[in-house]
RNA sequence: GCAUCCAUAGCUCAGCUGGAUAGAGCGACGGACUUCGAAUCCGUAGGUCGCAGGUUCGAAUCCUGCUGGAUGUACCA
């Protein structure tokens, strides 16, 4: 489609010098000053060019110089014009657009979208990092789905990617669940009691809070654990390891169900001494200051901010001096040429001071770190709030859900055409959750309505694995009834209804589609298209029989187009991470 | 207080570097299954694009101010 756009652009530019010419004129830097746009109504045409941008060179309005431009032009090979206004409109010549379609994205065309974009770029994304106390929970999904969709669609677009993980494993809030652990539970452990290591361990922070209401030492007990921990304490140590242990395989249970993957976990209990190492360069180097009260600090008076602790009065290491020292360690194992943190929003300020003290302590690399901010997830209740309990559970979510969806199959009579019940309803589960998370843009807020929002009917994931279920068993109905087509060709021309026609045009987008989701680092642009091509091929299939076209070559030649949109939507689910399913 | 971000249909969201009559889904109402699976398709109703200025031939989009909301402004993460 771009190139076709191109070849538009050049024609028009040079039937423009020319209208320009024959009245004396001369325009400069044509191509570029060309706009190129879709008519808000298909029948109006395929491409838009407006001719708001010339009037001062021609001294007369738009819609005389489009007139000027369409006699000028006269007759084309690849297409037609007509003036509408101050617009010039181009109609393409659907049979050759049909053609290089079908041979563009052709059966297995799995690398469709793909492009070198951001070749030879080495990129890292950091997504996901919990905490060791707790399991994941609705934020997390979010956070999850964009930073794995996001490291696809980098990818398809040539780079290199590294998916890196960070396990807040360490600190007072850790200690708390290993206290209460230690305290009510009387030994038993995950696999002994049946529940999951994550949400186990969640228990037990849980648990703590409770107790420290009755007993006003809880806190400091805690902070004494940190103590013993931070010294090497050994029975303090194994307990810490057990914990972690239990809660990280069970949070890795939950990246396995929901698709999601990293090449390398770093641990903040492995980077935090370096990075204090780092402080203490730094404070030698003079970038960092010694303050009145013992801690280290960073003055940010030059960028117009106040002061940040890069070291306690202690000693010990806080949030920051960790994230320097793993910024450190990645780039010494990876020497990205950008590093995406996929972060809530709410850090914006952390990291404003970490990239800024990164390139204070001289490292040139600090301009390559970018922060993907993506805002909250609210319920329709308001905020979700651990004290009063709202937080959504990532497990239990996903549960409930495939049964929801598991319900919808019986319900529906497909348990026998599906094959596995469970497996299904866990795929459609999950593409109503992604396609939910990612169908918004990062940056924006936004509701989970658990109830409502995640139906199975309109502009939802579901809804987009039934188009490719549907393509699939047309498809299969066509292998069946081979015999009757095999003298069939596939002629491109055939394809001219409005419904082929729009799709056709879905379809040749799909890889500007992907750029501009990669440029953008936003997963939504991918989201809306594929809803936009499942729909179309929902109108197409209405209004245009395949099977039953009538005419072999008709017939053959829109199982090439089915196909093709087969094909993009493979592709795009690949992107957002919607499981493909060929019957629900 | 200051800083950053957000505000589009009853609800949840799209709207590309400014361009033609602002779009989906849900919900409401009305149609379409003896014909490729109706988790589908088609139609109707529903909008002062928060408010007020400005730039421009042209603004939901860019600028300024205001209102409302979110977040941040920790020796928490």
């Amino acid at each position: 489609m771009d190139n076709i756009k191109n070849q538009w652009i050049k024609i028009i530019a040079e039937g423009l010098a020319k209208a320009a010419s024959a009245k004396g004129l001369s325009l400069e830097k044509i191509e570029k000053r060309i706009i190129v746009e879709h008519p808000p109504r298909p029948e109006l045409g395929d491409l838009a060019f407006p001719m708001f941008p010339f009037a001062k060179d021609f001294k007369t309005a738009p819609p005389v110089i489009a007139g000027l431009l369409a006699e000028s032009l006269g007759e084309l090979e690849i297409g037609s014009v007509k003036t509408a206004g101050p617009y010039l409109n181009a109609f393409l010549d659907r049979a050759v657009v049909a053609g290089t379609l079908l041979k563009v994205v052709g059966e297995g065309a799995d690398a469709y979208g793909e492009s070198d974009l951001l070749k030879n770029q080495k990129i890292m994304v950091e997504f996901s990092c919990p905490n060791t106390n707790k399991p994941l929970h609705l934020g997390h999904l979010r956070n999850d789905a964009i930073g794995e969709s996001i490291s696809r669609i980098l990818k398809a677009s040539g780079a290199d990617i590294r998916k890196v993980n960070l396990i807040n494993n360490r600190g007072v809030h850790i200690c708390k669940s290993m206290l209460a652990y230690q305290k009510f539970g009387e030994g038993r452990t995950p696999e002994s009691s049946g529940i999951k290591g994550d949400h186990f361990v969640g228990e037990f922070y849980v648990r703590f809070n409770q107790w420290s209401k009755e007993d006003p030492t809880a806190e400091e007990q805690a902070q004494e654990m940190l103590r013993m921990w931070e010294s090497g304490d050994a029975e303090v140590n194994k307990l810490w390891e057990t914990m972690n242990h239990w809660t990280i395989e069970g949070i890795k249970k939950t990246y396995e169900s929901t698709g999601i993957s990293f090449d390398r976990y770093y641990y903040e209990s492995d980077t935090y001494l370096s990075g204090r190492d780092e402080v203490m360069r730094g404070l030698e180097k003079a970038v960092f200051y010694k303050d009145k009260d013992g801690s280290i600090r960073l003055d940010l008076s030059d960028i117009g901010m106040d002061t940040k602790v890069m070291l306690r009065s202690d000693g010990t290491s806080v949030y920051m001096t960790q994230d320097l020292g793993t910024a450190i360690a990645r780039h010494a194992d990876f020497p990205f040429d950008r590093l995406i943190y996929v972060v809530g929003a709410e850090q914006e300020y952390h990291f404003k001071v970490l990239f800024h003290a990164l390139k204070k302590l001289g490292y040139s690399w600090a301009q390559m770190l970018y922060h993907l901010s993506y805002g909250m997830v609210n319920l329709p209740e308001g905020k979700m709030k651990s004290r009063e309990g709202t937080v959504v559970d990532a497990d239990d979510l996903l549960t409930s859900l495939s049964e929801m969806v598991k319900e919808e199959i019986l319900a529906k009579e497909r348990a026998d055409a599906v094959g596995d019940v469970d497996v299904t309803s866990s795929k459609i589960a999950l593409a109503a959750l992604h396609y939910f998370l990612l169908q918004v843009s990062p940056y924006k807020d936004m509701v989970f309505n658990p109830k409502e929002s995640l139906s199975f009917n309109g502009n939802t994931g579901p809804y987009l694995q039934y188009m490719s279920a549907r393509i699939c068993s047309i498809l299969d109905k066509y292998e069946e009834r081979s015999v009757e087509f095999e003298a069939a060709l596939v002629d491109s021309s055939l394809l001219n209804s409005d419904a082929e026609w729009e799709l056709i045009k879905l379809v040749l987008s799909f890889p500007a589609q992907v750029k501009q989701a990669a440029n953008e680092l936003n997963p939504s642009v991918v989201a809306t298209y594929l809803y936009d091509t499942a729909k179309a091929f929902g109108r197409f299939y209405h209004d245009c029989p395949i099977l039953g076209s009538g005419d072999k070559n008709l017939t053959c030649s829109r199982i090439a187009l089915t196909k093709a949109v087969l094909q993009v939507l493979k592709n795009g689910f690949d992107l957002v991470n919607i499981p493909f399913i060929s019957k629900m």
